[in-house]
DNA sequence: AATATTACCCATGAAATTACTAGGCAAATC
DNA sequence: GATTTGCCTAGTAATTTCATGGGTAATATT
């Protein structure tokens, strides 16, 4: 598994402000319940979230997260990686992962390599706006 | 991490059979030392290519194990499909996991369908016969 | 100033998965 | 019948995932 819920629960997320987008700022406890995420559970996320820059947030009443960009600007990329911590599907290719003894001799390792090459455009290539709206792009 | 060592251990062995193909029968303890693979790991993992019918398999002295296909009629997918019981980027999508509620009108699902699927033709399109050589197509 | 509301921080824990390990049984050969 | 091999079942330590609980800090309202 590639993409755990700490990085699906993310991209509900950004996709729920986005739909709400405006001037005004959405409590976390409004989006959890909306979503049925754990609240406690999203605290995190959304902590990692705002201190990468991708929300504003803001304490106390009338307060709570909302977009600083343009739905389209987010790739969904970004936002995998930042929760997921990397996309990499072996951890050979894992950033921070120890180099394996057999890098230099793997048949496999190009393969590797190639996958999570396209993964990766895969994931660049689609905005929260192309999550938005259903259209033709992701069918 | 969508593949595990059962998966890449299972690669590795097919391709380490296919370097010595012949008719000969190659013991597990021999392959094991080989590619420095814990033995009793790879016991279970052959006992799955064995029973799938991915390789003949052999008891008694002079037995072991070895392919009963050329190299290039193995595909890497049905390998790992068979191995890690799937090649799902996400719980949403896999195999034999409880229905999401939300799939009826998930913005994500499309586009988790569209990934699986990118993945599975990935794998489906590169053969052990591939790995074995270190040819273009792997670079 | 006091209170309510929100985000932020830190520690803990249950459940699942991964990567093995141990020991014995079953089949084939010598 | 002894040895060599694969096959089967169970257990286990480490890691990761998916949270929960309890507090602190910042902002707004009264």
């Amino acid at each position: 598994m590639i993409v755990s819920t700490k990085g699906r629960y993310a991209l509900r997320v950004m996709v729920s402000l986005a739909q709400q987008a405006g001037e005004e700022y959405i409590p976390l406890k409004e989006i959890a319940e909306q979503e049925g995420i754990s609240q406690k559970y999203l605290e995190a996320i959304m902590t990692t979230l705002s201190k990468a820059g991708f929300v504003d947030a803001v304490h106390g009443k009338g307060g709570g997260y909302r977009l600083n960009r343009k739905p389209e600007s987010y790739t969904v990329g970004s936002i995998l990686k930042l929760t997921e911590g990397g996309l990499s599907a072996v951890s050979c290719t894992a950033q921070g992962a120890a180099a394996c003894s057999r890098s230099e001799c793997c048949n496999a390792l190009p393969m590797w390599e190639r996958l999570d090459k396209m993964i990766n455009d895969f994931f660049e290539g689609i905005t929260i706006a192309d999550l938005l709206k259903d259209n033709e792009k992701n069918i």
